[in-house]
DNA sequence: TGACCACTGTACCGGCGGTCAAGTCGCGGG
DNA sequence: CCCGCGACTTGACCGCCGGTACAGTGGTCA
């Protein structure tokens, strides 16, 4: 958890962790304050209700994660041109940043959001929506780059294959969280990396 | 959603889907007192605190779907002998009873628990954690199986491909749910059986 | 007949989400 | 130099929620 410069931040910051840990409904606003070391005036004053709070949580956490993302992914990009390759390299990086995570990955606010949509406003599930599509969009572009020099070995549906991406990682979590064990996560997207290679490679 | 025998068992129903749309936390005992049309103290008869009622949930929830993952791969078994197309049958199977759910699936209580694990005691992660696990055993089971008859093209560890199976369903689950598009599950476990088919398939 | 099961009724506690009005303190600009 | 503004604090209040305690009640079965 990164240093926070203002009261704002550092409300964020402990929010983000209670609602991973306990889920948006089990994280109480008193225990925030009380740990942020301000007052609930002092909360107040920064969101109008939880669920602004909710939604200021969410827009920062995809900010983050698209801004890693797209290091991963233009690094991998630097170092092959082939779009195939340059993509299993991205895998391969990502594999290795969840698993350099020394307690595991914190968790996935989007899985968390889905999992408590009636706690939320139409604005946050859209966001939340907005959000899967986003990646979506993200991985599909680069598999029809990919498409378009190697043919699929099977018949699948690029889309689907581009969902599986955030599925692979969302389900990851899931799986990490509740057996514990903090390797199931990148092994999992090195098994993905497999498939994708199984998939577009021409011959093994 | 079964009818009720029993007011115990009504209570486990109410509580299941609003656990599942709001979330553990979210879910308040009066809410589901008044959908159920007890007393607060009725519902302290059956459970001793809301702990006591997130095991029962899980339990019960655990206990039909392993039943119904045993009825599906059981009848796969009678399709075909060979261990392979046999899964690839269930799976098959699998991604048609998705289908078939008119509103989606309504959420894996798994899932529910590993995102709010600091809400619930020992006692519940523990038998999140074992139903992890007994998946795990379930699947690599039957990958043994086929692998001993059709050696994988690729360099991979069996139970990492199992956890896949599980990873697959509860990645599919948040995605559905995220974006508000039943179909993505189903899709998402044609295209995992489309990994096992290339992955195994001595040639295409 | 009486014990037990599945509840109900009533009263209470402290925590939590949220509201309201007024006050304080530092700091940057006119 | 002081004025205003942003970032809070103080403190009082409301109704819902999780949970406790315990006495009571109607049906059923040995």
């Amino acid at each position: 958890m990164a240093k926070a410069q203002s009261k704002r931040e550092l409300i964020l910051d402990i929010a983000e962790a209670s609602v991973l840990s306990k889920g948006f409904g089990g994280t109480s606003i008193d225990e925030i304050i009380s740990a942020a070391d301000i007052t609930k005036s002092g909360f107040f004053y920064h969101f109008r209700d939880k669920n602004q709070l909710a939604r200021a949580l969410l827009q920062r956490y995809l900010d983050t994660e698209n801004a890693i993302l797209d290091d991963i992914f233009d690094r991998a990009r630097d170092l092959h041109g082939d779009p195939l390759h340059s993509f299993l390299i991205g895998l391969k990086l990502f594999a290795e940043l969840m698993e350099d995570l020394p307690n595991g990955h914190p968790g996935c606010l989007v899985a968390t959001v889905a999992y408590s949509e009636r706690m939320f406003d139409q604005e946050v599930r859209d966001l939340n929506r907005q959000a899967i599509l986003t990646w979506r969009e993200r991985f599909l572009g680069v598999l029809k780059e990919i498409a378009a020099i190697y043919p699929p070995r099977d018949d699948v549906d690029l889309m689907t294959v581009a969902d599986m991406i955030t599925g692979t990682v969302e389900g990851g979590i899931v799986l990490s969280r509740a057996v514990g064990e903090t390797a199931v996560l990148p092994q999992q997207i090195v098994l993905l990396r497999s498939y994708i290679r199984l998939l577009f490679s021409p011959a093994l």
